[in-house]
DNA sequence: CCCACGACCTGTGGGC
DNA sequence: TGCCCACAGGTCGTGG
């Protein structure tokens, strides 16, 4: 599930492979993900050596030394594996089976270190590209991109700067990435479930007090799912090295017809569809 | 400009 | 057991 606590997660498991490494080989075993991979790909990548590993919204950036930075996007189903040479010293303490899911292993990138990793993604909704540094700033993918949530310019007066006047639901709204970049259908959900606000008020009826609430709110759900992802982060590199998934338990998302889980509202979860997606919420605490 | 909806692609799980 | 439909974390383009 890869909203902005996810891709964070998994920017935090290839760090300690990725930044600082060099590319000694990379497969790209289709052209193509979601998009067409650029022209020169591999050979783009093959010998560079990355920096630091960043995230922006849903993406990661891996920068080269070489002016370009690798784009990747993980869209609904792509996730990595990070096969460590340690690793396989050790057999006892690390099992690796690359053979599981093979077919939709469609990139593959290998260090100067003997690392490997690789991208899975099954639905291929994901996506990469090699963008000059100088130009990220100004790409499409880019441009539009509201703030990140966990940082100082998402706060009260930028949301209701953006709700203002605004007839979409809430719930649409803050999926929108230019209002806010990295929230996902999930985290919405929890969000505003936790807010008590529910999910389709429009946006510009959000009171002062409902939108400093709904802001401390979504910085404490995204803040907590990493806080997860990370501990789950280290079972995973001691199990099998899969990175990108990970459970949490959700106090809405998914629970249609059973109880609201909020001390004493008694309410009953319910599911509705908004712009053709799922949306969980309680009737009785969420108004 | 704003918004709803279908498309993209594949896998999985529930119901019959 | 097998088949068919609904649904799944995210964007993007179209059309009203």
């Amino acid at each position: 599930m890869p909203e902005l606590p996810e891709v964070e997660t998994v920017r935090r498991g290839l760090a300690p492979v990725l930044d600082g490494a060099r590319l000694v080989r990379v497969e790209a075993r289709r052209p193509d993900l979601r998009f067409a991979l650029p022209d020169g790909f591999v050979q783009r990548l093959t010998g560079a050596r990355i920096g630091t590993m960043s995230r922006r919204a849903k993406y990661l950036l891996a920068p080269l030394d070489r002016g370009d930075v690798l784009v990747m996007h993980l869209g609904m189903s792509g996730r990595f594996e990070v096969a460590s040479a340690k690793a396989k010293q050790k057999p006892g303490e690390f099992h690796y089976a690359p053979s599981v899911d093979e077919k939709h292993a469609h990139v593959v990138f290998h260090t100067e270190d003997g690392e490997t990793v690789t991208y899975f993604d099954p639905r291929r909704f994901g996506y990469m590209d090699l963008i000059p540094a100088e130009a990220l700033a100004d790409h499409p993918w880019f441009k539009g991109l509201g703030p990140e949530p966990l940082g100082e310019d998402f706060n009260t007066a930028h949301l209701k700067a953006e709700f203002a006047g605004r007839k979409q639901s809430v719930k649409a709204t803050l999926l929108d990435q230019c209002v806010v970049a990295g929230l996902g259908n999930i985290y919405v959900c929890e969000a505003l479930h936790r807010s008590g606000v529910a999910p389709e008020r429009a946006a510009g009826s959000l009171k002062p007090k409902e939108l400093a609430v709904l802001v401390e709110t979504i910085r404490l759900v995204l803040a907590e799912a990493i806080e997860v992802g990370g501990s789950t982060l280290r079972d995973y590199a001691a199990a099998d090295g899969a990175l990108g998934y990970f459970q949490h338990r959700f106090k809405v998302y998914g629970r249609e017809g059973e109880p609201c889980l909020k001390p004493g509202c008694g309410g009953t979860i319910v599911r509705i569809v908004q712009g053709g997606r799922s949306t969980f919420f309680c009737p009785v605490c969420q108004r």
